[in-house]
DNA sequence: TCATTAACCCCAG
DNA sequence: CTGGGGTTAATGA
């Protein structure tokens, strides 16, 4: 696969024609991000906007006490980034690869040059922020309050929905696509290792999720009637 | 009351 | 040995 094509599968990008994503593809060079990178954190002016080729994101915020609060997990095909004059986050985010990810790099001025020659870019990013902002708020509104139970189970079937696989020897169960520990998705959910870890272990007793060594699945029909209590 | 802290243990690589 | 996972009593917002 060439990087012309990823850029296709690019859904900000997508319907573009070919001469325009091989401008884009000599514009923004392709890097590779290791597995818990930041790519994007609130100190650094990072005015780049990041084409997601391959691997899986996290966007999320500090709390005033240090913890951390997840406002949206992305997968391959996605964008995200800070400019001056869109932002994909609400402010001040963080982004860090939640595994191996490879990403392009587009410039500030060169993505704003795209916008003003391809109007139905723009448009296309005005939708995908709405809904990114819609996301974030929802996420937010059920990370913030609850207790640890409830937002492990939230992230999980966010998780699952995104990034899950339905495996045939072990339905309905969702195997989550990625590897994670019990400290990350603590990180995730702004609770400690000890906690997720017991919360987990009811989980499981419940059999709604089964965890294995480095993997998760989950049962997403038992979790969503679990949230709706 | 619930979650965190801190202190254990166990297991696999 | 290290990193990850599992547990519990005491403490605290």
């Amino acid at each position: 696969m060439n990087k012309v094509w990823y850029l296709s599968q690019i859904n900000l990008l997508e319907e573009l024609p070919m001469e325009d994503l091989q401008m884009i593809d000599a514009m923004a060079p392709m890097s590779t991000v290791k597995r818990g990178t930041m790519i994007i954190t609130p100190d650094q002016d990072n005015n780049n906007l990041y084409l997601l080729k391959q691997g899986k994101v996290r966007l999320f915020k500090m709390n005033e006490e240090g913890k951390q609060l997840t406002l949206g997990l992305l997968g391959k095909g996605n964008i995200f980034g800070e400019t001056e004059t869109v932002s994909t986050g609400s402010g001040s985010a963080y982004v860090e690869a939640m595994d191996d990810a490879l990403v392009c790099i587009l410039g500030k001025q060169d993505f704003e040059n795209l916008l003003t020659k391809r109007p139905q870019v723009a448009l296309k990013m005005v939708n995908i922020l709405t809904q990114r902002l819609r996301e974030s708020e929802e996420m937010l509104e059920h990370l913030a309050f609850r207790d640890v139970r409830y937002r492990l189970l939230y992230l999980l079937v966010k998780l699952a929905k995104r990034f899950g696989e339905s495996q045939s020897d072990s339905r309905p169960f969702l195997k989550l696509d990625l590897t994670l520990s019990h400290q990350e998705l603590a990180n995730m959910i702004g609770a400690t290792r000890e906690s997720v870890s017991v919360a987990l272990s009811q989980l499981a007793k419940e059999d709604v999720v089964r965890t294995g060594r480095k993997e998760i699945a989950l049962d997403i029909e038992k979790a969503e009637l679990l949230l709706e209590e």
